[in-house]
DNA sequence: AATGAATGAGTGTTCATTCAT
DNA sequence: AATGAATGAACACTCATTCAT
């Protein structure tokens, strides 16, 4: 997987051949086929791997016993640092979802939409408290945000100006403010 | 190229064939060859198209007879319309810029770094006069906003509930909102 | 045909496209088709344009009046001279003389038959008249020095130590001592 | 490699398709491709067939214990004999060089090299010592008598009047003479 | 558990030739 | 006399997957 993940990234899915990722791992393709029903496969536990993570941790900040703009801000900042830290699964993640056999999308989907949602609840939570500016429908702003957080996989490069720990805090500045009454 | 369009953006440049290009297209291969050089060159000039066109109307709003802010927010919102007009194109443009030829890739990416800079300087404009918030780097806003411009090709339908417009006054409010002072 | 001379015989026939013809040439395919009715009538006219000319000096030596040991080393000699002189034609001649279709081949070989024959009725007139040594066919003797002349497409360089005259020289000496009594 | 061979005398490396080969081969593309990276592949191991043959052959002559003049003289004979005895490959091999890819080329270049100097080098003794007729440089002596052999694939025909070794003899006698002092 | 030879449908691309203009 | 767009069959090669061992 860890091979398999370089060479998505590197190459794109279609583009990276299971000769390959079978050689890139020193394994052979009978072992590959043994662990894995189809590169279609790797392709989703790839996708698993990262959604998991992602959604665990969105749920360790939505349910701390904080007020509503610290755990928004959280969030915000952690999806960005952990983005960055996998930022090789990011980026097959943005690109390669069409490239999920039809049933697989679906469930990559359906688990991404779960944690939308929850990102989403808590730009309603305050939104009706009145700590947030409620103008703006609560699903666009986490696309707002969400879209940035693609976007990384794009421009990022580890050996920048700014460390993740700075693009994070910059971006959840600016999904505070945007949010500001 | 319509045929193209439609065809890389519902399944993706790789998982599309020649064949079914010139299919849908109702000529024969060795007419296409005629007149592209090759599957990568009708790539680019989808590219090419859908980069003038922001250009174009980038430069006319950036070059604008007025304050800094109204010309920011008009270009935001307008890349947002047209990008949603050019939704097969855009959602091309993210997903398989990879897939270019080399060379070709490094002319996008010029023009697109052009794109860039002309958008981030309205920005730095704004925050050398005091009207925008200097707290963020420049080209972070810009990625910022235009990671979300990216992010509509994932999920903008148009048979949703907002029209082009709406998301458009949306996206741009939420810059504005993030740049105030 | 100066151009599809050039060409046919750096790449060869096959790796020689029309259109690169004509590019050379400066002419248009359908200027090529109005005045050739096919590329092998190109390679066929190339092959007629050597033949003959490599037959008529043949014919002005055979027919001088002078000793027969003479009149085959002077031909002996010039058919180096004249291959060298016009090298490309002969390396196309050599390599390409299976890509003419069958009946072009076929009027090909009829004249090279005729070329080779009055060659040699040098040899055996000369192994008659008991000045050449009669011990090999006459045939053989000829395929012995054209095997030589052909292969000279494949080492000589313009810019070798051995001038066309002094190689000539040296192949015609070889050919009048395999021949001594 | 015996279908293709047989198929690339034949009708010339060009006009062989790979699906011919497999046809004739009874096996499928994929399997060819397997065992072979390329086209290109099969005519260089064609070619490494008969370089390897005709070296080890050439080697056992030239390092004999007999006078040079015996030992040039079954050299070049053989070289005749071997060379009909596999005219297939030698055929390919006067036609075919320069549709070899460049880098491969190079290297049948440099063994093709290693055999005309290890021939040149009887030659060279030869006339040294005294026993051959040192006016004609040696490396053209060579030329000459490869040239006939070379030519060997282009009229001999196992059912004419000469059996391999009367040509081979035949052929042998006239570089021989040639060489008297 | 693991191998790697084999499959067969599919890929992008080339090209000599034709023909309406 | 000349154009160049168009054809359509052919080309070398790739690849995810299978399966006997």
């Amino acid at each position: 997987m860890a091979a398999a993940t370089r060479l998505f990234s590197e190459r794109g899915y279609d583009r990276t051949s299971v000769q390959e990722i079978v050689e890139a791992a020193g394994v052979t393709k009978g072992a590959l086929y043994h662990y894995f029903g189809s590169k279609d496969d790797l392709l989703h536990e790839i996708y698993g791997r990262l959604l998991r993570l992602q959604q665990d941790r969105l749920d360790g900040y939505a349910d701390a016993d904080e007020p509503v703009e610290a755990r928004l801000r959280r969030a915000a900042a952690d999806v960005v640092v952990t983005t960055i830290d996998n930022l090789d699964d990011a980026r097959i993640f943005f690109r390669s979802m069409h490239q999920l056999s039809p049933e697989k999308q679906k469930q990559v989907r359906a688990e991404r939409r779960r944690y939308h949602e929850r990102f989403r609840d808590l730009v309603a939570e305050g939104q009706r408290r009145g700590v947030f500016n409620a103008a703006t429908p609560p699903d666009l702003v986490v696309d707002y945000h969400f879209g940035s957080v693609h976007h990384l996989s794009t421009w990022y490069r580890p050996d920048g100006r700014l460390s993740p720990q700075e693009v994070a805090e910059h971006l959840a500045d600016l999904l505070m403010r945007a949010l500001r009454p």
